[in-house]
DNA sequence: CCGATACTTGACTAATTTGTCATATTTCGA
DNA sequence: TCGAAATATGACAAATTAGTCAAGTATCGG
């Protein structure tokens, strides 16, 4: 279980964004790049991601650069993981089994799915609630923030299907 | 964030062993494979992932084949899905930056690594509680037991640093 | 002691993910 | 209008992960 490398450059990224006062202010990709120690043309890539994603806008020439598409309030740590590689538990894996037999025996009686599904929605109620905002206080604040979203309630209600 | 498919099988691969009544009786490596409609290579690879982390003995020569180590009720998810491949919520990552330097300037303050922190123990706080003779129920005990486990408490006590 | 069965090992190939390069397009300002 | 500064794009190269192959070692039964 790992977070990909897009997922987790990304959202140093946009933190970059969302910590710029005001946040609907702009930053060039050489500045972002710069900050996070990473080349520019690979803070280019991931910038594009997110801006299909529909997380940031970009301004094109002179000048240019990129900018939060909405305030940081708005956007969740979930959202931001979710269009920067999809969050996939196994759900999907009973499609792709090597070799032999394409399909999936597990189907009617699987002992893992559930374990995969409940997961998935424990950590999406945690992802969810954090926004831009929360992480980019100070890191001390970070942590407080944090622990005080865990301790609200366990898992409300399964209201969203997964992390997409 | 996902799992590998070396923890998605392997996990799959232990949970047949664990099914096993009595738990303590052997399997061969073609009979697994048959199950989870594996190459019988692929899973003769993952149960030696599996004996190297303890989790599993193999019994060589004829009528050998592979069994638990300990009852299934002493193995944890966690454990199980620790030994398949490490889980590494980008923990490390500031060591390993592309190209230009190779020094992390987050260290100081970091925005994100409070957050891979506490969700790392997040998760390993409901992993840690379910065990293999948990997840060999039929479908439905499983997902009544993995919810059980949810309402116990959100985090108990930051015991374990992580899920290695 | 020989052969069949089953695990062991390391090297190899294939697929996926990471990261780079070259080139094109947009915009501003002199 | 031209050049500099910026994003856009798709093809490419490198690294990692997934999965296979072949040749080995251990054990049992006859």
């Amino acid at each position: 279980m790992k977070i990909t490398a897009m997922q987790e450059y990304g959202l140093r990224c946009i933190l970059q964004l969302a910590a710029r006062k005001p946040s609907t202010s702009h930053m060039t990709v050489r500045e972002i790049a710069k900050q996070e120690h990473l080349t520019p043309v690979y803070v280019a890539k991931i910038l594009v991601t997110l801006r299909r994603g529909g997380l940031v806008k970009s301004i094109r020439g002179v000048n240019g650069g990129y900018a939060l598409s909405r305030p940081p309030r708005e956007i969740s740590a979930a959202r931001v993981l979710a269009v920067l590689g999809k969050v996939d538990l196994g759900k999907n894996l009973c499609k792709r089994f090597p070799g032999m037999s394409s399909h999936c025996t597990h189907s009617g009686d699987c002992r893992i799915r559930p374990l995969w599904y409940v997961l998935t929605q424990y950590i999406y109620n945690f992802l969810d609630r954090l926004t831009l905002d929360q992480l980019i206080q100070e890191e001390a604040g970070v942590s407080r923030e944090i622990r005080r979203l865990q301790n609200q309630n366990p898992l409300p209600a399964p209201k969203t299907p997964a992390l997409v």
